[in-house]
DNA sequence: CCCCCCCC
């Protein structure tokens, strides 16, 4: 059993060297005294032979102890370590991802006798390092796979509010190439000679907010380069350089304090103030990328003002001595667990060797995968905008006036999401020629299902030069123009003339529907479980346009109150009281003559006629309507006589499923149930 | 230390 752990680790660890992906057990863990912030864990660890109590567990695998994942005994494989050295000289092992590969009861118990290794002895020199001796450490940090890192950029946006970033870019020469141009695939135009499409995304047409090609080395092409092939930064803090070797954004975390990175800024703000409880002050944000990957800065009051017009959008900087901390996922798409705010000693220097240091790096997310990403993600999107709203000005609830104007984006997934751009990048959005459309950072939301919406920190690029957007075009123009994308988005508009309010029954209840002054609508996939035939049927007034009620007079002769009227006839009409389920609850119904004769699959004549002559095959025909189930379009409203109120629900339209739609819904919900 | 990101 002891062959699991990886021998010598623990020596490695202490001096600071690099090993692949050591297993250590667990021997205890205790949660340190904290004055503030997060809780702090210190490990004991073992490798079989020794062990040390000087491990660390970075605060973002909390989680593991406190959901009693990682308990003493477990069997862990350290995937990324740091080595750092506390006052006295005492170093500490931080432990920044791991993985439980055997539970206590998996491990049975202390592995081995270990013996307390002796960190006075920093002399000791590791031996028998088991596992990989490889002194590459592999670049830490999120996963990179399937990554575009890649130059240049031609936009962003920054919204409506806030200064201008346009105004401090370098970039204004007018757009070089389009897609196609730069394009070893066939011309577009060739491929669908009827679309007009992307040539005409000429310069002289380009939307100003588009960021043309940066002057810097055109001819880089960074997304070639591996993000993995940095070679690591010495885990040591020790000796400081005179000219620092810039160690990959990839590797930064805050349990180091001697770093410079190298990077090209990306996607710069205005200068924002705030004032909230907690005080009131300003800040300018931007983020850098350089091939490992990228990261947001944030400057503060002073740093703000101190740093504001020395940071320009497209230029490449050395950048030291910031603050690291965890990221908040919730505001940006960026692959980084950390970002970093600048502070006094900060240093920023710009950097005239830009050579080879990428302008952008996305993860674009497949418009269909965007069914099964949460809310409110903030991701990257490409598609083709194969159609676009014109700009409107509509006003928010805090009466501010903003454009908007939505596209609708498709990809090879033959998905299609409505996007909305909002102020000053809706204002300029040009979709002539259905361009190829890139936005990093947007903003995932459920409206119409699902939907996307960019945000002040997004960037949007139109026809930007990346292969993604090449083989996007070709696949557009030889042939995927002619699909009828499916979108993600439902349209207001779409289906029949009642919007599809979807909720589920229980949804009635907790959402209290009906319980306002009008009466709501809303459509529900039910199965109907029960339909009461007592009184399901009545003799109604046999002119066309009256549907009350007649009084069997007994004589062959039929009176109608409203039309003041004997008639020799009648006609049946239905009201159908049935009970219908879902998944969570169920509701009982009333569906008038159209919707029951739907439910019933026959005319309310027939059933009339039936119920008179063969009571069986009357009875068949509910028989037969159970259990089946439905699109409903409901109308609810709260009733009240005589003191009592009840929720009436009147089915206005019966419909069937559609079980794509319904499908889609169905796993939202269960998502939504799941988390 | 922000985190506003709008509308249907």
């Amino acid at each position: 059993m002891s062959t699991v752990l990886t021998k010598g680790a623990i020596s490695a660890l202490h001096n600071g060297l690099a090993l692949d992906n050591p297993v250590l057990q667990l021997v205890n863990i205790r949660q340190l005294e904290t004055a503030s912030g997060p809780s702090r864990f210190r490990l004991a660890m073992s490798d079989g032979q020794h062990s040390s109590t000087s491990f660390l567990l970075a605060t973002q695998l909390n989680h593991l102890p406190e959901e009693n994942i990682l308990v003493p005994n477990c069997v862990c494989r350290l995937k990324k370590t740091i080595t750092s050295t506390v006052k006295g000289g005492k170093p500490v092992v931080i432990v920044l991802d791991m993985e439980i590969l055997m539970s206590a009861e998996e491990s049975g118990g202390k592995i081995g006798d270990p013996v307390k290794y002796n960190t006075d002895d920093m002399t000791a020199s590791p031996q028998n390092v088991s596992s990989s001796s490889s002194e590459e450490t592999p670049v830490p940090g999120p996963s990179y796979r399937s990554n575009s890192t890649f130059s240049p950029p031609q936009g962003r946006g920054r919204g409506f509010t806030g200064k201008s970033p346009m105004k401090t870019s370098p970039m204004n020469s007018p757009l070089k190439t389009s897609p196609m141009k730069a394009s070893p695939m066939n011309s577009p135009m060739k491929a669908s000679p009827m679309k007009a499409s992307p040539m005409k995304a000429s310069p002289s047409t380009a939307s100003p907010m588009k960021f043309s090609p940066m002057k810097a080395s055109p001819s880089a092409s960074p997304w070639k380069a591996s993000p993995m092939k940095f070679s690591p930064a010495k885990a040591s803090t020790s000796s400081p350089q005179a000219s620092p070797k810039p160690i990959p954004i990839a590797q930064l975390n805050p349990y180091q304090s001697k770093w410079t990175i190298k990077a090209r800024v990306t996607n710069k703000s205005g200068v924002r103030t705030w004032s909230n409880s907690r005080g009131e002050g300003k800040l300018f944000s931007f983020d850098v990328v350089d091939e490992s990957g990228e990261i947001k800065i944030t400057a503060f009051n002073k740093e703000a003002d101190k740093f504001f017009s020395l940071v320009e959008q497209g230029k490449v900087y050395y950048i030291s001595k910031a603050t690291l901390k965890v990221a908040n996922k919730q505001y940006t798409s960026l692959k980084n667990d950390y970002e970093m705010n600048l502070h006094t000693n900060s240093s920023i220097v710009p950097c005239d060797d830009s050579e080879g240091v990428p302008t952008l790096h996305c993860d674009f997310v497949p418009i269909a995968e965007l069914e099964n990403r949460d809310k409110d993600a903030v991701l990257d999107v490409i598609g083709v905008c194969k159609s676009a709203d014109d700009v409107s000005r509509i006003t928010t609830k805090n009466s501010r006036e903003v454009s908007k104007r939505a596209l609708s984006l498709i990809d090879t997934t033959g998905k299609a999401v409505t996007v909305t751009l909002w102020g000053e990048e809706a204002e300029k959005f040009d979709g002539s020629g259905e361009p190829v459309v890139a936005i990093k950072g947007a903003r995932l939301s459920d409206f119409g299902g699902r939907s996307l919406s960019a945000l002040f920190s997004s960037t949007v690029m139109v026809n930007p030069d990346i292969p993604e957007a090449f083989s996007l075009r070709a696949w557009y123009d030889q042939g995927g123009y002619a699909l009828d994308g499916q979108s993600l988005t439902e349209s207001r508009s779409a289906g029949s003339r009642l919007s599809m309010n979807w909720k589920t029954l229980s949804d009635i209840k907790n959402e209290q529907l009906g319980h306002g002054e009008k009466a709501d609508c809303f459509s529900c996939v039910a199965t109907v479980v029960y339909i009461r035939k007592e009184n399901c049927l009545y003799q109604a007034c046999p002119t066309a346009e009256c549907n009350k009620k007649v009084i069997d007079q007994h004589n062959g002769r039929y009176r109608c109150e409203k039309c003041n009227r004997e008639f020799p006839n009648f006609k049946y009409r239905l009201i159908l009281s049935a009970n219908l389920a879902d998944f969570g609850d169920n509701q009982w119904v009333t569906c008038f003559q159209e919707t029951a004769e739907t439910l019933l699959g026959r005319s309310a004549e027939d059933l009339g006629e039936l119920r008179d002559r063969d009571e069986e095959a009357f009875d068949e025909v509910f028989q037969e309507a159970s259990f089946k189930t439905h699109v409903f379009k409901n109308r609810v409203k709260l009733e009240t006589y005589n003191d009592e109120t009840r929720l009436k629900v009147t089915v206005l339209e019966v419909l069937p499923v559609d079980h794509r739609d319904y499908s889609r819904r169905l796993l939202r919900n269960i998502r939504a149930l799941a988390s």
